[in-house]
RNA sequence: GCCCCGUUCGUCUAGCCCGGUCCAGGACACCUCUCUUUCAAGGAGGAAACAGGGGUUCGAAUCCCCUACGGGGUACCA
C-alpha cells in the first residue's frame, strides 16, 4: 500500500509552498488509495513556535487536505510529533555506531569555528567535517578507546555518519531521473545532536522507515542531501521509498523561493490563513481573509508545477485525485502569479451553488455591521454581484449602494455624466415610477424602456444618469436588478434626494 | 569557491523520454473588435517564446558537448 506524508517543522506559518508540497503528497496518496500521514518535525527545540502546530493543521483542513493519521487524530504509528519519539532517534543511532556508520564526536563549538578558520586560511572555501578534517578532531576515531569512554559519561557529545570513501551514490528521482553524488563531496553529518534530539536526516529516515513510507514527495531544496538518506538506508539495511523533489516556488520578481519572511510585503499572501506572531505580534493576511475560496487556492496551487494530461485549467479536489499523476510535475521553478490565482478563484465563485455561497457571505456581511438583511435580500444582492467578483469581499463591495446612500453633491466628473435634459424630467419619471403596479427588475425595464422610447430619449443617455442618482456611480451591475433590490420607497426616496440637490433650475 | 538541479511567449505551461505532423499549442495578463446603459462577464481576433554556441542527423525545441544565466545546498535548521 501506498504511504505518503508531509512533515513540516512548527517553525511558524505554513508557507503556500508548504500547502503545495502537502496537497501533492495528498493527491497522490489519494490517487491511488494510499495512506497520508502528518508528522511534525519539532526536533529543534530552540525554534519551536507557539501556535505553529495549530496553524499548520487548521490550514491543511482549510484547504480541504485531510489526514489518514496525524498528532490531531492518532494513528497507528502514534506518537507524531518527533519530540515525543527522541528515545527512538538514540536507539538508532547508537546501532550506527555499533555498525561502524556513525562515530562520536566531541567537538564544541568553539573547536568547530577554530576548524573551520585554519582550513579556510589553509585555502578552502567551506571547510567541512569529513575525511580531510575529521583526523585533527576530537571524535571516536581518533581519540584513543579509553579516552572516548570517559569523554561519553563525562561531556556531551554528537553522532555524525561517517561518509564511506570512493563511492558515486545514485538515485532515481520521480521527477527528475537519476541523481549522482561522489562520497567525497559529502560531509559527516551530525544525526544526533547533544541534547539527543535527532537531525532532520537521521529522524526522517527512521520516521518514514517506521511509519512504512512508500514515496517521498518534498521541495527541492532537499535534493543535496538525498545522498545522505540514500547511504542511511544502505547502513540501516531498510528498503527506500521512492524520492520526488518538487521544484521550488520563486518570488514573482524571480529572485529566489517564495520564503516565509516574504510576508504579505509582495502585495499577496503567502500564508493559508492569518497568522499572529506570538513573539513581534506581527500579523500576517492569509488566503482565506482575502476571501479566496479554498477551492480557488488549491486549484492554483495543484497548476503551479504541475500540468494536467488535456488542457483543461479548473479542477475541484475530486478532480485533480483522479487527473494528478507524478510524471507531470515539471523541473523548474514556477513564479507566483496572483493575478491568475485570483482568476481561477473566480470560476470557482462563480461555480459554487448560492447555498454555499450565502453562508460564507453573511458573516462578512455581519462582520463589517452592515443593515441586517434577510437571506433573501442578501440572496439577491449577492445574484447581482457575483458575476464580478473575483474575491468573497468584492461580492459585498459591488453592492455598497445597499447600504452607503451616494455621496452628493458628486465629483465633477461624476457630475459631467448627469444628462440635463433627463434631470429636468426627472420630477415626471418619479411619478410614473411611484404609479407603478410591479417592482420587478423585468418590469421595471420594459417600463424604463418604453417610456424611454415615448419621450425620445435614448437609454444611453438615461441610465448612467438614473444609475448615478441611485448609487452614486457610474458603473456597476444592472440598473434594472439594483432598482429591484433596493425596493419602490428606497429608489423614490434617492430621486427625491438627488433633485433636492439637482434641481432642475441648475440645468435650465 | 565547490556540489546538485534547472533554462519554451511578461507569467504558468504543452511539446522533449519515443527527432520530421511545431513557420511551437493552451491559459493568465495585455491590445483590438463585439455584446451591453455602464463596469465586469461572454464571444471573435491580435501581439508575444524554443538562453547562446558547437556538434550528431537528410532533418533538432526535441539527442550529445560547452558556455552563460537562474535556483538550491554547503549548520549540533528544517
Amino acid at each position: 500500500m501506498m504511504v505518503l506524508r508531509f512533515a513540516p517543522s512548527p517553525t511558524g506559518p505554513l508557507h503556500i509552498g508548504g500547502v503545495r508540497t502537502a496537497l501533492y503528497n495528498y493527491l497522490l496518496a489519494r490517487r491511488y488509495g494510499g495512506r497520508f500521514i502528518l508528522r511534525i518535525e519539532d526536533t529543534d527545540q530552540t525554534r519551536f513556535v507557539p501556535g505553529a502546530e495549530e496553524y499548520i493543521i487548521e490550514a491543511l483542513s482549510w484547504c480541504g487536505i485531510v489526514f489518514d493519521e496525524g498528532p490531531h487524530i492518532g494513528g497507528s504509528h502514534a506518537p507524531y510529533r518527533q519530540s515525543e519519539r527522541k528515545a527512538i532517534y538514540g536507539r538508532y543511532a547508537h546501532q550506527l555506531v555499533e555498525r561502524g556508520w556513525a562515530y562520536y564526536a566531541f567537538d564544541t563549538e568553539e573547536e568547530l569555528e577554530e576548524m573551520r578558520r585554519r582550513f579556510e586560511a589553509a585555502g578552502m572555501v567551506a571547510p567541512q567535517y569529513n575525511a580531510i578534517t575529521r583526523p585533527y578532531m576530537k571524535n571516536s576515531l581518533t581519540l584513543p578507546p579509553d579516552e572516548v569512554q570517559e569523554r561519553l559519561h563525562t561531556q556531551p557529545y554528537v553522532i555524525r555518519f561517517l561518509v564511506p570513501r570512493g563511492r558515486e551514490v545514485r538515485f532515481y528521482d520521480e521527477i527528475r531521473g537519476w541523481v549522482s553524488v561522489h562520497t567525497k563531496e559529502m560531509d559527516d553529518k551530525v544525526l544526533l545532536k547533544s541534547d539527543g534530539m535527532p537531525t532532520y536526516h537521521l529522524a526522517n529516515v527512521v520516521d518514514d522507515h517506521l511509519m512504512g513510507v512508500t514515496h517521498v514527495i518534498r521541495g527541492e531544496e532537499w535534493l543535496p542531501s538525498t545522498p545522505l538518506h540514500v547511504l542511511l538506508y544502505e547502513a540501516f539495511g531498510w528498503e527506500m521509498p521512492k524520492f520526488a523533489h518538487l521544484p521550488l516556488l520563486l518570488r514573482p520578481d524571480g529572485g529566489g523561493k517564495l520564503s516565509k519572511r516574504d510576508g504579505d510585503q509582495l502585495g499577496f499572501p503567502v500564508f493559508p490563513l492569518r497568522w499572529k506572531d506570538p513573539h513581534t505580534g506581527e500579523t500576517s493576511e492569509g488566503y482565506r481573509e482575502r476571501g479566496f475560496l479554498p477551492t480557488g487556492v488549491i486549484n492554483y496551487l495543484a497548476l503551479l508545477g504541475w500540468h494536467p494530461a488535456e488542457e483543461k485549467e479548473i479542477f475541484t479536489m475530486e478532480e485533480l485525485i483522479q487527473a494528478f499523476s507524478i510524471e507531470r510535475v515539471s523541473k523548474s521553478g514556477a513564479r507566483f502569479d496572483y493575478e491568475k490565482a485570483r482568476w481561477i478563484n473566480q470560476q470557482h465563485l462563480r461555480a459554487l451553488p448560492m447555498e454555499a455561497l450565502l453562508p460564507l457571505i453573511r458573516p462578512l456581511w455581519e462582520a463589517r455591521q452592515l443593515p441586517p438583511v434577510s437571506d433573501e435580500q442578501l440572496t439577491a444582492l449577492i445574484d447581482i454581484a457575483r458575476e464580478r467578483a473575483s474575491l468573497l469581499p468584492e461580492i459585498i463591495e459591488a453592492v455598497r449602494f445597499f447600504y452607503e446612500l451616494p455621496t452628493l453633491p458628486l465629483s465633477p466628473e461624476k457630475e459631467a455624466k448627469i444628462n440635463s435634459s433627463f434631470a429636468e424630467a426627472f420630477p415626471a419619471w418619479i411619478a410614473e415610477f411611484r404609479s407603478l403596479s410591479s417592482w420587478e427588475a423585468h418590469d421595471l425595464e420594459g417600463f424604463i424602456k418604453a417610456r424611454a422610447k415615448a419621450a425620445g430619449l435614448p437609454l444611453g443617455k438615461v441610465l448612467p444618469t438614473l444609475r448615478l442618482a441611485l448609487t452614486g456611480e457610474d458603473a456597476g451591475p444592472s440598473l434594472y436588478a439594483i432598482m429591484a433590490v433596493l425596493g419602490k420607497a428606497e429608489v423614490l426616496s434617492r430621486l427625491e434626494r438627488f433633485m433636492s440637490v439637482y434641481g432642475v433650475q441648475r440645468w435650465v
